[in-house]
This record gives C-alpha cells, sequence and structure tokens, in this order.
DNA sequence: CCATATGATTGGTGACGCCAACGTTGGCGT
DNA sequence: ACGCCAACGTTGGCGTCACCAATCATATGG
C-alpha cells in the first residue's frame, strides 16, 4: 500500500471526495451493466415517485442542470423507458411520464444498485452503516438549503 | 425545498456523492482565491511530507494518474513552486521538489482549506465529526486496497 | 398590452478520473 | 553481451458530471 500525505488524509473533504470516486466507480460498473448511467437512474427515479412531471421539475428533484435533463431524457425516450409530450395546459411545459419499459428498466438497476451500496460500505457493521447514512444525511439537507 | 426521491435519497452512494459535489464546490472556491487547483494542492501536500519523490510515486500518493501529474508539475513549475530535474540515480524519473515559495503557497492554500472543513462540517457537533472521520477513513483504507 | 418569469433547447466550459500509445531507460535472465 | 520486460514521462484522447450563457416559446401579473 501507499501512503497518503497527512495535510490530505486528515480532511473530511479529502474524505469525502475520494470516497465518493469509489462509490461513483462502483455505481457506473452497474449501470454499464445494464446500459444505463446516472443521470437515467436519477431521472426514472422522479418519474417513478412523482409521476408525469416537467423537465424543469426532474432537474430540481434530481439535482441535475437543465440541460443535461434534455439529454437525459432524450436517451432515455430512445430507449422507450419515457414519453415527452407537451403539457396541454402549459404549452412551455414537456410531460414526461414512465412507460411500462421504463418502470421495470428501473427496478432492474436499482436492484443492482442494492448490492453496490453493500459493496460500498462492506466494512461497516450495521450500527456503523446506520450512523453514517444519519451523519450524511444531516450533512447534505443542510447544504442543500444554502 | 425540493423533495427527493426515496430511491436516491436512501442510498449512501448519492449521499456520499451529492455531498462530495458540495465540498467540491467549497474546496474549489477556495483554491480558485489563492490561484491554486486541486491537483496542485495533492502534489504538494505529498512533496512537503515525502520530500523529492519521481513523478510515478507524486501519482500513487496522491491518487493522481500520471499524465495528470504531468500537466500538475507543468503547471506548478511555471510559477515556481516546484522544480523539476532529472534523477542522476535513475535518468528515467524526474525528481520533483517543493520550492521555498511553493512551501508558503502550500500553508497559505491549506489554511483556507481548514475553513472550508469547517464549513463542510457546520451542522455537526465534535463528536458527530470525528465518528464521520473515522467512518469514512474506514471505509477508504478498505477501498484503497481493492 | 407590456414586462417579467419560466420552460426547453443548444452549445460550450472545466474539473476529474482514466486509458492507450510512444520513446527512453533500467534491470534481469540467459 | 544480448534480449526481454518493467517502469517512467509525455501526449492525446475519452466519459461523467456540474455548470453557464444565449435563444426562442409561452404564461402570468400589473
Amino acid at each position: 500500500m501507499v501512503e497518503i500525505p497527512a495535510r490530505l488524509a486528515g480532511k473530511p473533504s479529502w474524505l469525502l471526495t475520494q470516497l465518493a470516486v469509489h462509490a461513483h466507480r462502483l455505481a457506473s460498473e452497474c449501470f454499464a451493466e445494464v446500459g444505463a448511467r446516472g443521470h437515467h437512474f436519477r431521472v426514472m427515479a422522479v418519474l417513478e415517485e412523482f409521476g408525469a412531471v416537467s423537465q424543469a421539475e426532474l432537474g430540481r428533484r434530481s439535482n441535475m442542470d437543465r440541460s443535461d435533463v434534455v439529454a437525459a431524457v432524450n436517451e432515455l425516450a430512445e430507449q422507450g423507458f419515457v414519453e415527452r409530450e407537451q403539457d396541454p395546459r402549459d404549452r412551455r411545459r414537456n410531460l414526461v411520464t414512465l412507460t411500462g419499459a421504463g418502470s421495470r428498466h428501473l427496478r432492474r438497476v436499482d436492484r443492482a444498485l442494492g448490492e453496490v451500496q453493500d459493496d460500498l460500505l462492506a466494512p461497516l457493521p450495521d450500527e456503523d452503516r446506520q450512523t453514517l447514512t444519519r451523519l450524511l444525511t444531516q450533512l447534505l439537507t443542510h447544504h442543500q438549503r444554502a
């Protein structure tokens, strides 16, 4: 193993970003196996929980830029996982809906992603996993506001 | 505030990567203020703790790709913060050393980065901060091996 | 009716992690 | 001594993600 300088290893921001790299790598491999990508999962997760929403809403709820939502919805529509139609009550909006195939796809990805969580937290006992989740949630909520 | 779907908010990998985005943003602002960048800090941190090392070694200890080390060392050398010379004992290697100005620069960046940690962990009491650091360190060490 | 705001889309930027290829050099086995 | 393999530095490129600016269409409130 290689030793990492204390100036890095001692900083929570370092631990966080480096661990996020691993998390991201694990998730990406998982996405690749089922032919999806991070942005796709995020969009589908919103659609499944909140029904048909506009793309702007999609971006807000999945923490994505509007322009990135466009690309994600394009790709998902090509694969038949979502449908995009103009909102009759507000013709600026596109109402995006999850198709049956999309719903099945989402469940498939979600299952695989569950195993990723296990790999990610592998060395921690259940209690520590809960503590970690709680602390991270607390921090994230705090930074979402500001 | 906007509600995030449970399929996202419940996953440690999501919490981790999203929080890493905030950490990264805070750090980037900090770097920008002193005219530095993430890669620069990493390289300088290694040099300060381990002395003159080769670029390959630099990459291993700061978790960077060799090619990215090249760019970082180029930029740091232009600013006079590091010096690059051929290792007389192994002419494949470049020995990189931190200059006096580099050392001062590192300390400046490090100090600013300290405040970032505080912003990042703002809502947590001291005890929780230590717990979080411990858990993250544990996970990171685990994933470094594999 | 006009000013303002919101939505979708396009195009571009930068940080970061990563990979493939190449030429140079060192070390090792035979 | 030779050839092979490994390590190093360098260049160029790729994919993901976050983000920004500009544009056009459409609602909405004064």
